[in-house]
DNA sequence: GTGGATCCCAACCCAAACGTTGGAGTTGGA
DNA sequence: TCCAACTCCAACGTTTGGGTTGGGATCCAC
C-alpha cells in the first residue's frame, strides 16, 4: 500500500482531538490517540513531537476554528443578538469536542495561548460588529462592546462548561436542549435591547 | 511528637485541593499531594481510599462550601440580583481553587455527581428564592427561575471558565476585574428587570 | 507497665505509559 | 539499477506513579 503522510496526520490529529477532549491532557495517553487512529504511536512523536507539543498543534487547529466558527453578520438589532446566541449554542452542541478543549485550555492557565494573535484578531471582528451596532444604536450601549458580546457567549456556553450544575439546578423542572436556548435567546435579547 | 490524626487529614485535604485544582484528575499525582502536605503517601490511601475516590472526597466536601457560601436573601428587585451575581464573582475571585474543580467536575462528565442529592438540594432554595421573588412580581418573570438564576451564574462565572477568552476578547481594552464587575452587575440587573 | 490498637514512614512492587530504536518496506531521482 | 530519503511498525528501555507492606513509634485501656 502506498505511503500517504497527510493522510496519516490527519487520522493521528483527529484521533488527538477526540482523545484530548475527552480526557484532557493529564488523562490523554499516546498509545491510545495511535490506536484509535490505527497508526504505530512513533508517528505520533516524528510528526509532531511529545505529548504536550502535541496537545499544543491540536488545540492551535482546533480552537482557530470555534474562534472562526460562526458567522456574525451584521447585527442590526437585538433580535440577531438572540439569533447569534442560539447558533453559537447550536454549535456547541454539534462540537462538544471543541468546547471541551476551549475549557480545558482554560484550565491550563497558560500566560499566552497557542496561535493567540490569529484567535484575537477573529475576537476582535466579532468585537467590532457589537461596538459598529452600538455606535449605530441599534443595540444597547450601555457596556463596552467587548463586555457585551463575551457575556453572550458566556449565557451559551455555560451550559456546556458545567453541565452537572445545569443537571441539579433543573432537578425539578429538567431543562431541555430547547427550554435552555429558548431561555438563552431571551436573556441575550434583552441583554441587547437598549433602555428605554 | 504526638500523633494527630485530625490535623493530618486536614493537611491532606488541604493539600489534595490545591493539586486538583491545579491539574485536574488525570494530571495530579498522588505523591505530589503527600509531599505537599509534607505527609507519607500511604496516609492517603488509609484515609481516603485510591485517587478517585480522594477526588469524589474533595469535591464533595470544597463544593458543598461553595453551594452553600454566598447567602441568598430575599430578592426584593433587580438591584438585589445584580448584587448577587457580584457575590458570586467576588467568591469566584476569592477561590479559584473551587471554581476550577467545579469545572472539572464538569469536564469529568459524571452520570452522577459526588454529593448529588445534597448539592441538588442547595441550589433548589436558590432557584426557589429566584422563583418567589417571580412570583411576587418583583422581578422579570420571562424565563422560568431555574434558567434566570442558571444564567446570572453564568455571567459570573465565565471569567473563570475561560479567562483566555476573556483575554482574547478585551484585547483592544483589557478588562479589570474591577469593569468586568461593573458589566456583570449591569447585565444581571437587566435580566432581572421585568419588561415594561 | 503491658498489650493491643493506631499512627506514620521508608521502601518496595508492578503496571502503565512516555519516548526510542532498529529494521523492513516504499518511493523517486541520478 | 542503485541508493538516499522517507514511511511505518514491533519491540524495547526507562521513568512515572498508583498502590502495598513491614516495621518502628506512640497512645490508651486495663
Amino acid at each position: 500500500m502506498a505511503w500517504n503522510t497527510a493522510e496519516t496526520k490527519r487520522r493521528l490529529k483527529k484521533s488527538a482531538v477526540a482523545e484530548f477532549a475527552a480526557h484532557g491532557l493529564g488523562g490523554t495517553t499516546m498509545e491510545r490517540i495511535a490506536r484509535r487512529a490505527g497508526i504505530n504511536k512513533e508517528r505520533l512523536y516524528t510528526y509532531f513531537g511529545d505529548k504536550s507539543q502535541l496537545f499544543a498543534t491540536v488545540l492551535a487547529d482546533e480552537l482557530n476554528k470555534v474562534a472562526a466558527a460562526v458567522p456574525l453578520n451584521d447585527l442590526d438589532g437585538p433580535e440577531a443578538v438572540a439569533a447569534y446566541a442560539a447558533a453559537v449554542y447550536d454549535y456547541h452542541a454539534e462540537h462538544p469536542e471543541l468546547t471541551r478543549l476551549l475549557l480545558w485550555e482554560g484550565l491550563l492557565d497558560l500566560p499566552e495561548v497557542p496561535d493567540e494573535a490569529s484567535r484575537t484578531d477573529y475576537y476582535r471582528t466579532k468585537v467590532a460588529a457589537f461596538t459598529r451596532a452600538q455606535q449605530a444604536n441599534l443595540i444597547s450601549n450601555d457596556m463596552p462592546g467587548a463586555d457585551l458580546a463575551f457575556l453572550i457567549l458566556a449565557l451559551a456556553g455555560w451550559w456546556y462548561a458545567v453541565p452537572q450544575m445545569a443537571r441539579m439546578m433543573h432537578a425539578d423542572d429538567p431543562a431541555t436542549p430547547d427550554t435552555a436556548r429558548a431561555a438563552l435567546m431571551r436573556a441575550a435579547r434583552k441583554l441587547a435591547t437598549p433602555a428605554v
